[in-house]
DNA sequence: ACCTCTCATGGAAACGTTTCCAGTAGCCCC
DNA sequence: GGGGCTACTGGAAACGTTTCCATGAGAGGT
């Protein structure tokens, strides 16, 4: 026994002393005289180990720098412990806020995330999803672009994928990919109700172009204003790609088109933006001249003059939870329709009642 | 060699097709009838292999599904292909351009990028770290937190580091560690002169709490103070935590302690924030009673009323730079000093002549 | 016809783990 | 004192690649 004590303690030593590589299991067992199943064991926390052995590996580990290597282990055991995270724009403040509670979840459970951006682009996403399946992530969290047939193979192809904050657009959902999302009808539905509530009945909407949850907003906001008995004009609503440009320039054009607007309802902060801006360049006091209020709650809504109506939606405890959908309840997948966060209204001081006539 | 075709095609297809697990390289080779080594040589594009083969391979391998693993080849060539990213907040907007940047850069070298967040705390930092070594990261680009051991020691262990947009504090700066920097001594100096320019001479300066980059960006509004023959008062030189509270804390504090200042230079866009609240809530009207101007043009700067000055840290860019230093240049990493790039001062309407005497 | 050179190919040995399976002690209980 | 425990340990076989090396077959020069 006592033999084995520094045995071929001198081979041992000289690797991750003296050159870059780093240290095996094996330069491990050999330091501390055991056999590399050992080593393994006081590492995997598995089988047992005698007290007395696990010290003396520890100490040849901490002397050579060990760290067990997640590929050899992930070789073996068949998975990388890892997962992968594709959103449209890490930019995007409610795509961050979606990164970091995955991220915050991720690191409870000890798993890393591999996080890339497709840039709304399908073709990209594909990519990157099958970039993702070469490392063997163990699942997917995907705030999906757009096409359905992308990811209808990538769910095949994949362990496993959840969409957040966004499904994929059209009833006929890729099955067995469950969602977590924030109940954007409910969202659209009470910010709709309060500018109606206020006495407006030409209310524009700023939609983002079909794909996404978009349509489920534009319903949310038509249904709304059909229960309450306002009659929804064609005219009022107007849909936009999701860039800074394509909104301006629909906030423009509603806002020109029809002076006779009282409110403007932004189904995203993008447009949000564009309408303080347009309302802005085109000297409309709000909410004096026009009333405007979004969904998502940036952090600029605060700081507007006046700050911003909005509903925020939980994008950190969306990411948080399709997190944990993902990796603790494989059991839950795929049973029952998406879950559904609730959006919180937040009244700042940009709506107020409708003024008789604007100009 | 005809006889080859198709040997063992129903073993071969039985897998990947059927049950979950993915198909391997010997699945493939079995299918198309050709060794492993030729199968390996398809896909790695090393050696040469008859465009017969390489079609019967590759269609083999399409009908099985099979996609190389990161693992296996990693395990072999021993670096996983990826890099770290370590960040204090995914949800600051600066720290989100810096992610795009080098999600931006790693696309185009085909890496994946594994993120986390620190939160600005060491120790988490530290453990990030430790993970990250564990999967073999090709390389780390970190935005230290700020303790200068920790990074030591990481630098030492991982393969290669490189910090961006913010370097560890003091003048004894990791050795070998390169990083790349926005030019925050020139951002400052700009925004400084400006104001000065403008006429201002008690000017409020809101700093970070020491650490990170806040020393730079002090130390250029004093010296750019100095250079102009203003005296600096240190009563209106005030730091703050990166936290909402805390610059909130130290605005207010400023603002209501010295009544006399006419303009207000926030070192970080959290202190920005602050200052316009602060204002706001003290009823001072901007840039008549007090001119207010901040480094990083976050998005809601343009969305202020009145916009407000800022300057512009390249985050994306600086992103950008620094995964191409760490993959691209191993040779050029920490031979001089840090790689700085400039920033950009975009005059708004928040900066005006400074006011007789407030209130 | 022979030698040599190149190209295409397969076998086999790594790479660093985990885990099954044996094997060796020491121990308690009859 | 023997039979079964249990606790601990090491060997060896995977896991899915890449890559070295050997082999074989044509091609081209003499």
């Amino acid at each position: 026994m006592a033999a084995r004590i520094g045995r071929r303690s001198t081979e041992g030593a000289n690797r991750g002393m003296t050159d870059g590589r780093p240290a095996t299991i094996k330069d491990v067992a050999a330091s501390a005289g055991v056999g590399i199943a050992t080593v393994s064991r006081v590492f995997s926390g598995a089988g047992s180990v005698s007290a007395a052995t696990r010290e003396r590996v520890l100490a040849a580990a901490r002397a050579l720098d060990y760290r067990p290597s997640a590929l050899g282990r992930g070789l073996k055991t068949g998975g990388s412990g890892g997962i992968g995270l594709v959103v449209p724009d890490v930019t995007d403040p409610f795509c961050a806020e979606l990164v970091a509670g995955v991220l915050a979840c991720a690191r409870t459970l000890g798993e890393h995330v591999i996080v890339d951006a497709a840039g709304g682009d399908p073709a990209r996403e594909a990519e990157i999803v099958e970039r993702l399946t070469e490392q063997r992530v163990d699942g997917i969290i995907a705030m999906p672009a757009g096409d359905e047939a992308d990811w209808r193979a990538a769910a095949r192809v994949c362990s496993s994928v959840v969409f957040a904050g966004r499904a994929l657009a059209g009833p006929p959902r890729v099955p067995g990919v469950p969602s977590v999302l924030a109940d954007d009808a409910g969202g659209v539905r009470s910010l709709t109700e309060y500018l109606a509530g206020l006495g407006h009945r030409r209310i524009g909407f700023l939609g983002a172009a079909p794909g996404g949850s978009a349509r489920v907003r534009e319903r949310a906001f038509r249904d709304t204003l059909a229960q309450l008995g306002v009659p929804v004009e064609e005219d009022l609503v107007v849909a936009a790609r999701p860039a800074r440009d394509a909104a301006y320039a629909a906030a423009a054009g509603l806002l020109q088109r029809r002076a006779d607007v009282t409110a403007v309802l932004a189904a995203g902060h993008l447009l949000g933006e564009a309408a303080v801006l347009v309302a802005r360049e085109l000297d409309l006091r709000v909410p004096a001249d026009v009333s405007i209020a979004m969904v998502d709650d940036v952090a600029w809504a605060e700081l507007c003059d006046p700050p911003l109506t909005a509903v925020a939606r939980p994008g950190r405890d969306i990411g948080y939870r399709a997190c944990e959908l993902l990796l603790r309840e494989p059991g839950r997948r795929g049973r029952a329709g998406p879950v559904l966060l609730p959006t919180e209204l937040v009244v700042r001081g940009s709506c107020g009642p409708p003024r008789a006539q604007r100009r």
